[in-house]
This record gives structure tokens, C-alpha cells and sequence, in this order.
DNA sequence: GCCAACGTTGGC
DNA sequence: GCCAACGTTGGC
């Protein structure tokens, strides 16, 4: 079972959008990063754990637990002219039929934490303070996360760890 | 709002 | 294939 770190910004998409949606899931769309797109299509697996992180937020922090419940499949957002993550190159290629350019894996929230996990928290805690996301430049917006990482940031959120 | 880091684009 | 220019990300 992997451990991942999913970004978004909560102005675009928040752990409560997450939550209102039906069934507390969502297709993870809107990555348009080769690296990011590699995981999620060949990597990321139904039953995997992520932590569901906020960037460019107010607080910036970790604040919950999802459950990837669906593998990789195309990016139905690629193909959808009203959506923001229409890719009209990728459009075209996918409809000769030629192949998706961009996944999509599907999500569902599993435990909200009791407080957020700042970054400020995740920097002081010794645990964590070599993961990813906190290293200078690190865009990746699929991260891998270890499983002793995934564990401290629970705790820090004061959940259980999920199993 | 600033700006460093990064990925992508495109001229050559 | 190189690399400068550009656009984006995201912490601060």
C-alpha cells in the first residue's frame, strides 16, 4: 500500500469541495505535469492512502486523509471544451485515437484531520521534515510519501492511522 | 505582491 | 540538440 501527497489549491479545488461531492469523490483532474501524470497513470493504485494537501493557502497545511479508489484512466477534463483543463493538442490526439495524454486517478475522502498540519509543522517535526513538499522548488503536485512519513503527519493531524 | 525554481516552448 | 525566453507554481 503507497503513500501519496495530492496538491491543490484550496481556492480551486478544497477538501470541502472534495466533501461535497457525491459519494466524497472526484476523478483527480487537471494535472498537467508529464512527472505527475506518469504516477498517476502507471503507479497509483485503488486502496493507496494520500494526504490531501493545501497550497498556496491561508494556512498552507496537510488537512486530511483520501482513499485512491480508482487506478489511472484518461483525463475526461483533456477532452471537455468548457472545462479549464481543456487541452486542445491532446483533444485531437486522443480522438484518432491515438492515446490520452493526461489521467486521471479517482479520489474519496476518508478522514478530515482534527487540525490542520501546517508547514511550519511539518518543517519542526523530525519525522517529516525531509518530505517532498517542503524541499525547495518542489512543484511535483503527485507526490510519494513514505509510510513513516504518512504515519507522523496523522498523528500530527490527531487521527488514527488508516489501515 | 515578490521572486526563486521549475517546466515548456521555440528559434537557431 | 542547445539554450534563452517565457509562463507557472507556490512559499513567503
Amino acid at each position: 500500500m503507497a503513500c501519496w501527497l495530492l496538491k491543490s489549491e484550496p481556492s480551486v479545488f478544497s477538501w470541502d469541495h472534495l466533501c461535497a461531492q457525491p459519494g466524497r469523490r472526484t476523478a483527480w483532474e487537471g494535472v498537467r505535469n508529464y512527472q505527475a501524470r506518469n504516477l498517476l497513470r502507471d503507479t497509483l493504485q485503488p486502496g493507496d492512502w494520500g494526504l490531501f494537501y493545501h497550497s498556496n493557502a491561508d494556512p498552507t497545511a496537510a488537512v486530511g486523509v483520501v482513499r485512491i479508489v480508482r487506478a489511472g484512466y484518461p483525463d475526461p477534463s483533456a477532452r471537455d471544451k468548457k472545462s479549464d483543463y481543456y487541452d486542445a493538442k491532446a483533444a485531437a490526439k486522443e480522438a484518432k485515437g491515438l492515446g490520452a495524454t493526461w489521467y486521471v486517478v479517482d479520489v474519496e475522502a476518508h478522514t478530515p484531520f482534527l487540525q490542520p498540519v501546517t508547514r511550519p509543522m511539518l518543517q519542526e517535526d523530525k519525522r517529516t521534515a525531509d518530505m517532498m513538499v517542503l524541499k525547495r522548488g518542489a512543484r511535483l503536485s503527485v507526490q510519494p510519501v513514505t509510510a513513516a512519513e504518512f504515519a507522523a503527519v496523522c498523528a500530527l493531524g490527531g487521527i488514527k492511522v488508516p489501515k
